[in-house]
DNA sequence: CGCCTTGTTCAAAAAAAATTGAACAAAATG
DNA sequence: CATTTTGTTCAATTTTTTTTGAACAAGGCG
């Protein structure tokens, strides 16, 4: 989107090389937000998270929702939702800004917290429904049975050693994002 | 295989109350392909990825192509392809049977080589990818100059950052996984 | 060689997921 | 209190992904 939307009146800027239009991204905002857009995918996330995200930790200034849904030229739902989901992970902050009655957010740039907020947002609730139904299948196991029921047994027993390894592997993430420094 | 699929010859067992058609899966078999199911999706994988590998994981001897069809249920198509994918990974793998002119297909059962499969396959290159398009993006920062250089150069170089911990992150995950016993 | 059997490919269909946008609620403004 | 601003919700739509199935290739077999 080129011009203001909300006024007619035209930015000086609109012809020179470098717009310093507001709404409009710089080319390396853009890449970024790209890189951002292919990172989440990888996590199984939506673009419109990784653009969300990509925005906002690619701003200089917190923004509010209604600036997200110009600069990304996305829908209003989109960015609403994008932005609850981003907030309950811990990735995205609201921050109070003086003088406007809109909610402003900032990305958490830290990774150590983004591993976290992910991996207690989405991976530990699969990981304990997962426990739950793993042990009504060694209950199962057990009782039933049939010519297969010891090969059986010992494939769930190596399912929960997985989840066991699995676990123990989150802590170790954890320890080591808290060592280095805090970036 | 046990009978042949295809005669309309009837398996004697088809009314006791555990049937041994050998078409039908039990029902702890049901279940552990279920687990699998889910387990996928966290990883961002189809259904059809989690039926097939489930299902060898669950079955005590290697299986052909259209049995899997037979007893998952689902298109020869997807089975070909969902058993292309797993083999790239190396999640599954592919035995010789005697006396049958049929692929057959086990489980990659232990958890490292799971792991190691899905770093390789899914995650490396896009870590690759975006590698490439970072060290573009470090260039266009230096270059181009606008009021938030600093700012821009700043966060690329956060990105840089968590990259890098998270190649380190892949190497101790290899390392764990490598440690305690072989499962 | 002609006929099976086995497995792959890929366009089309179906299913699933993400996005939109209009209606709504809540709160501030004047 | 009426109006505006801000943000949420959710049914409908669009987009993307997955699955299907029919056509095809490759290779044995008699």
């Amino acid at each position: 989107m080129r011009s203001s939307p909300q006024t007619s009146i035209q930015d000086p800027d609109q012809f020179s090389e470098k717009s310093t239009d507001p709404d409009q991204l710089e080319i390396i905002q853009r890449e970024v937000i790209a890189l951002f857009v292919n990172g989440v995918r990888v996590l199984g996330l939506p673009k419109s998270i990784g653009e969300i995200y990509g925005l906002l930790f690619i701003s200089p200034d917190p923004l509010a929702l209604d600036v997200i849904v110009i600069k990304l030229e996305i829908s209003k739902g989109s960015v609403s939702q994008g932005l609850r989901f981003l907030r309950n992970l811990g990735a995205v902050k609201l921050v109070y800004v003086s003088g406007d009655r809109r909610d402003h957010f900032t990305a958490e740039a830290e990774l150590k917290k983004l591993a976290n907020g992910f991996i207690r947002g989405e991976l530990n609730p699969n990981l304990e429904s997962a426990t739950l139904r793993l042990d009504e299948l060694k209950a199962m196991a057990k009782n039933h049975n049939s010519p297969n029921s010891d090969f059986f047994q010992e494939r769930i027993k190596r399912i929960g050693n997985w989840r066991r390894r699995g676990g123990m592997l989150l802590k170790i993430v954890n320890k080591f994002l808290g060592k280095t420094t805090r970036l």
